[in-house]
RNA sequence: CGCGGGGUGGAGCAGUCUGGAAGCUCGUCGGGCUCAUAACCCGAAGGCCGCAGGUUCAAAUCCUGCCCCCGCAA
């Protein structure tokens, strides 16, 4: 069978890497244009394409697939299926409908839950106990298409969003090495989605959500901690300056204090309330510093009860 | 040439502007106190102050080059 896989990120990297292992034939993996990227903006190419070079496979970088050009040379090459893995663009239909078996799309949820952009970070973020990845036959719609495979991954108390990520990248890997020869011998039986989504659009996570609004609950503020860890990461401020949140705990409870306001102090933590229960915090990171436990931090940045976070 | 912070005993920091004894809060080790302790008291070990040059009577501190870590931005 031959395939073009379209990915970007780390967390296709693994589905490439089970293709090639399989012994699939990879005409090609199409990836989004190198960028400037880091400090010093050097251009830097996607996990994705620093892989299939490894690989020795053809690399494009259309700036639109959309585009007649790409799509001709698509099909050139003649897929019988595509493969797409958190690529970043939209697939045009003249590409969906061009190879054999169409498109097949790798998404890292349950769907019909988390449709779009973020689907790990918002399943931790909304406290689930289950996600997963779900192989479907892409359609026009967004995320819509008819369910192929699914595997389910239960999250940990203290999943993050990193650690989901990488969980739902190697559970993709696998459904994709299982669920390919399935496709190729038609054993499979599509279905179909609801049309709507038991929850809202995952849209994408943008920088501003790290930044800890202490009027929210201390439950869901530990789980934005999580589900924004490693990025955007949960912040705060803290005598003029940045404060990452890494790691916190809630507690039942509430002090007298105003939400923001930090609680008490002892040598390893210090307590922050929020607008229900408190917040203990366990690790954090200062603008310019690395990460470190709260007890460090506090060694070198005494922090007083009644100080304002925020 | 994207912007910026930082590298000082094991940890986190001060000291750098205004050159002149290596400091603070912890940790570690030994001893003491205590029913006990993460508490308290006494004592000790542990530093080429990121690296290499330069200026100077004298450099953690000033100058030059380099290495490494991190925040922003993308």
């Amino acid at each position: 069978m031959k395939v073009i896989f379209m990915g970007t990120p780390d967390f296709s990297v693994g589905a490439l890497e089970a293709l090639a292992e399989a012994g699939y034939e990879i005409l090609g993996v199409v990836t989004q244009p190198d960028k400037p990227k880091g400090r010093g903006k050097a251009q830097q190419m996607s996990p994705v394409k620093a892989k299939a070079l490894e690989l020795g496979l053809p690399v494009y970088q259309p700036a639109r697939v959309r585009e007649e050009e790409f799509i001709r040379k698509v099909q050139e090459l003649g897929p019988d299926v595509i493969v797409v893995s958190a690529f970043g663009q939209i697939i045009p239909q003249a590409l969906l409908e061009l190879p054999r078996y169409g498109c097949i799309n790798i998404h890292a949820s349950l769907l019909p839950k988390y449709r779009g952009a973020a689907p790990i970070q918002w399943a931790v973020l909304d406290g689930e106990p289950v996600s997963g990845v779900t192989i479907m036959q892409m359609d026009a719609g967004l995320d819509t298409g008819d369910m192929l495979a699914r595997t389910e991954v239960p999250l940990a108390p203290d999943e993050t969003g990193g650690s989901l990520f990488d969980k739902l990248s190697r559970a993709g890997a696998e459904l994709l090495k299982t669920t390919l020869p399935k496709i190729q011998e038609g054993s499979l039986q599509p279905e179909k989605q609801p049309e709507e989504s038991p929850t809202p659009y995952a849209r994408m996570i943008r920088k501003e959500d790290g930044l800890l609004n202490w009027e929210e609950s201390a439950e869901v503020l530990e789980r934005k901690i999580r589900g924004l860890n490693p990025w955007p990461s949960a912040y705060t401020r803290c005598q003029g300056k940045t404060l990452k949140i890494w790691k916190g705990m809630v507690c039942q409870g509430n002090s007298k204090e105003a939400p923001g306001t930090v609680a008490a102090v002892d040598r390893s933590s210090f307590s922050v309330q929020t607008g229900e229960g408190i917040l203990k915090i366990l690790e954090v990171q200062l603008e310019g510093k690395k990460r470190m436990d709260a007890g460090a931090f506090l060694r070198g940045y005494p922090i007083e009860p009644g100080s304002r976070l925020g």
